[in-house]
DNA sequence: GTCAAGCTGTCATCAAGCTGTCATGCCACG
DNA sequence: CGTGGCATGACAGCTTGATGACAGCTTGAC
């Protein structure tokens, strides 16, 4: 899961992308609405985080150009405490929530997790599919019943995989989805690595990761 | 598990404060309704303490807009003596109790600790889990049936993995709910060091606290 | 008011285990 | 049967957590 921030305070920008981080989305920061042009440009976000206070412009605006251009990506706003009128704007303009600042990470998370939740159609966080139950909140997995333990970057590419099952995701969405820019120059063979590493500790769950030579991965029921 | 006191009369407020901060609680202070709706933008509580009369409006105008925007966090309101009308009413807007003024501090921390447990739908203060015996409200602990002290930020520790227990806790959100705002300067380290402090006195008790390299801790059953 | 006891949080140091690289071997597909 | 993509074990670096020691402060007793 891939989150945009943009927002140009990079004590604020900074705090998200690390709580989020923790969280299992790899997030990238734009302090303009140009630098943000140019992300969306290059890679897709499973939702925005847009401040609407930027020094080239309004959040806004921003917004109202990506609906113009048929982008339903999910965003949250942030606002400052008291623009009633941007809020209720912004949400006119086709906002999908807002946050209003100072804002605790904790509900950035929980509301992003929803939006895109809803985004996919879902209505829980918790998924059970075969033998394997995995819980997103609590990030906690288990394989036929026994909790297994999975590192951050395991559990992050667990949910891509969750989130697009049965469709092949390619290497480089998976890489994208795992690691933001900062880690870019991480070899892309890290992709392999871990999900040699997931598949191992998913053995026996009903599910697995199929290879799908020069496609990607798609993970699904067996059989 | 973090309280706002919303309070203008300064002795009340920190009257308050220090019963329930030694009862193990994090509390804020919020001298208006301006404040409290900072704070509570801010951070997460587990419980309001609301005054009604307030330098900036009614405590119940506040309610009602909590109530109105789905914010179903438990409320226990301040009345005046005889104005039986504001208490009825706040009921009726939404408060879950109250507290006739003056009150006995450690009523408040009861019905405090009373509203908390109904959200969280546990019927008793009192937890038992292997060899671990919690009661939250004498702040009593025994392990395998001998009585052990703690103190109260391991008690207020304890008490957050217990209520989330089977769900690995991220460090920020045990800071946050150990710690209020006047505290925020606390190193992160002093999360590990209380986690190192009660894991000595959970020894062989059955349960215990799982370290969870970048995710969090998680308190659970051995095995 | 004084004093002792013990709770608190900081620091420094050490240990653990996650992470990503590399090398090597395997397999599918042409 | 060759080639490129993938699998996987081993490893070193480094982030993250563990823990003992200590100083400051709170608390409660007298």
């Amino acid at each position: 899961m891939r989150i945009l921030i943009v927002e140009d305070t990079p004590d604020v920008a900074e705090a998200a992308s690390a709580s989020l981080g923790r969280a299992g989305f790899a997030c990238d920061i734009a302090a303009t609405l140009a630098d943000a042009r140019a992300c969306i440009d290059i890679t897709g976000y499973a939702a925005i985080v847009l401040d609407l206070n930027l020094p080239d412009g309004s959040g806004r605006d921003f917004l109202r150009e990506r609906r113009r251009a048929g982008d339903l990506i999910p965003v949250l706003v942030l606002t400052a405490q008291f623009s009633v009128e941007d809020r209720v704007g912004a949400l006119d303009e086709g906002a999908d929530d807002y946050l209003v600042k100072p804002f605790d990470l904790r509900e950035l998370e929980a509301r992003l997790r929803a939006l895109i939740r809803r985004e996919a159609g879902r209505a829980e966080n918790r998924i059970a599919l075969a033998g394997l139950d995995f819980d997103a909140g609590a990030q906690s997995l288990r394989v036929n019943g026994a909790a297994v333990t999975a590192t951050r970057r395991e559990l992050a590419l667990l949910n891509l995989l969750i989130a697009n099952r049965g469709r092949i995701m390619p290497k480089d969405r998976l890489f994208d989805g795992l690691f933001g820019f900062e880690n870019a120059d991480v070899g892309t063979n890290t992709i392999e690595l871990y999900v040699a590493r997931l598949r191992k500790k998913l053995a026996g769950s009903g599910v697995s990761i199929e290879t799908h030579r020069g496609l990607g991965y798609r993970l699904d029921l067996d059989g």
